[in-house]
DNA sequence: GATGAGACTGCCAACGTTTGCAGCAAGAGT
DNA sequence: ACTCTTGCTGCAAACGTTGGCAGTCTCATC
């Protein structure tokens, strides 16, 4: 079907082991048959077998990568920006969706690490012995997490926390609640002590609610809770679950932005469909996918590179789902 | 590294065809040493080695899916679906995503067509002749996209029209304004016929705005040009486009649903996050994908399968986007 | 003219799996 | 006791690629 080496080879008079070289090692071929058997190469359509090169060389040039949910859209632009940067190092991208269940996690990692050389994990809800143990088996990075022994790009929630609860409180809040993510999700944990210590920092009364899953309809449930507790201020764990609470709360009747706010996590591009407009903390999504990429691939040649956390900042972007709470309420 | 069949066969003081055989074709070996073998093999963990049966077989148990932008929420029940479906078939699924890059697309898919058995193309944009090309090549399915010589999976929205344009009718609307998606897009064509056609059936005047490309900015830009046309009901070539405009004319402090209708098409989960509610046709995304793969792997196996288009059915969801019109513009 | 160096190329084994073919042993039928 | 069948197993080739090793040839040097 495919056309080979050996057709090539044939083609010009010379061995396979030189239409090897003359294609993957120039200088070590004679520049005018190189240019030969370039060019009988181009011209029969000849493209390297992967499976041939893989059985050889024990290396796949395919990295996977496991995300929780590819409709949560907080995973595309991450990745996107996986797939971009992989394309540029010449690695193909095998994608396994969990559809959030926790269990099929690892054993889809597992399949894929028989097809991969390496993997990148993202929001990972298993157990941390069992990643550590992954990690010990093929080089692996994690996305939102941190495992000892493996890789992690992370984000440092602290910054936009910090700036979140400040913008509340110069509002007037002296009240927030907190709408957790999944119980056992690690970036839950992260974003609750970060919103924790934001709060004990400027003096201000914390709450919560949950555990939410990452999904509108868990917000609009959130936003029923919010609203028989008389709450004037909630951070939500990301972005689909604040965008659950406002579309609940609005169809209500009631005005968000004035008679609550509300804060979501991820900046994702539905933040804007909203009216009034998510004020979300922004998360560097594309750059968390780059650089889990850059990490990975660094594990995967340059031998033993120490296993690195990579930590993103984030900031505030506020828009006009936050403003003075009632006057009842302060 | 990976423990290989000759590890077993040693293991087991047997061959590896024996291994190979225990393992794949059980019936060919004694049971007695079957389960010795299956026991040792588990045992030692043994996985064998894609790239060496790929080798031999021809076939990878890969299939490559092509979408144009993941972060479309159009796509991910899509990619979702086909993962799905061909997990249980026991395939892998490499994706790409063309960023909405025309040019890319075809190079894409040519990438991957080295490395999968079959290629599902969803919503691809190239011309015509190169697809067919290009299925000549391999397995292709299309999805949302009917092509000479290729087995497809489409939508028909004559139905969702139909009900769209009755719906709006009913309301009292006798104007529709179609807002465009990208000028070469086949679905947009589609779209554009089916609603011509509904306009015609209606005695409803059909005008048009446009192109824009299938994201929620541009529906921003869409809404400006709307309201500038003292347009009073829109149907919008998908939801990202709608949503856009409905965003905009919100925060432009418009009604939706009073001053101004908008429909959009996918149905896609953000409908319910805005208020008001998008009216949208609703497009059965999950079986578009498990009907690509359903098809290209009836091609694979099934040696000459005639290559057939599925089609798949529409209907209206009415949710809060879409009323009566003001008095003014009736 | 013999020797050596250097440039280039071919041979062959190896990667891990599958599979046609042949071999072998045991049991059945004559 | 002989053949024939049946059931099981091993041998070896093949898939396409790479890379170590050795071979050939040319040319320069002494």
């Amino acid at each position: 079907m495919a056309v080979t080496l050996a057709e090539v080879a044939a083609a010009c008079n010379v061995s396979t082991s030189t239409v090897s070289r003359a294609l993957t090692d120039p200088e070590k071929v004679n520049a005018e048959t190189r240019t030969r058997i370039e060019r009988v190469a181009r011209q029969l359509g000849y493209a390297p077998s992967r499976a041939g090169r893989s059985l050889v060389s024990g290396r796949t040039d395919t990295v996977g990568l496991v995300v929780p949910d590819i409709a949560n859209p907080f995973f595309p632009p991450i990745i996107k920006s996986v797939q971009a940067r992989a394309r540029d190092k010449r690695y193909a991208v095998l994608i396994a969706d969990t559809d959030e269940h926790v269990a099929d996690e690892l054993e889809l990692a597992r399949g894929l690490s028989r097809q991969v050389d390496g993997l990148i994990l993202a929001s990972p809800r298993t157990a941390p012995a069992e990643l550590t143990r992954l990690a010990q088996q093929l080089p692996v990075v994690f996305v939102n997490r941190e495992v000892e022994g493996a890789g992690s790009v992370v984000i440092d929630e602290n910054e936009g926390m910090q700036e979140a609860v400040e913008h509340l409180v110069s509002l007037g809040h002296r009240r927030i609640t907190y709408l957790a993510g999944p119980r056992r999700s690690w970036s839950n944990q992260q974003r609750r002590d970060a919103l924790s210590k934001a709060c004990a920092d400027n003096d201000v009364e914390l709450r919560e609610l949950g555990p939410f899953e990452p999904q509108i309809q868990a917000g609009m449930r959130a936003a029923d809770l919010l609203q028989s507790s008389e709450v004037a201020a909630a951070i939500a764990y990301d972005d689909l679950i604040a965008l659950g609470v406002m579309s609940r709360l609005t169809e209500r009747g009631m005005q968000v932005g004035r008679e609550i706010s509300v804060i979501g996590i991820d900046d994702s591009p539905l933040s804007t469909v909203t009216h009034p407009m998510l004020t979300s903390i922004h998360v560097p999504a594309a750059e968390l996918g780059s650089a889990a990429v850059d990490l990975l691939l660094n594990q995967l040649h340059d031998d033993e590179t120490p296993t690195t956390t990579v930590k993103l900042e984030t900031r505030l972007v506020i828009r006009g789902s936050t403003g003075i709470p009632p006057e009842n309420l302060r």
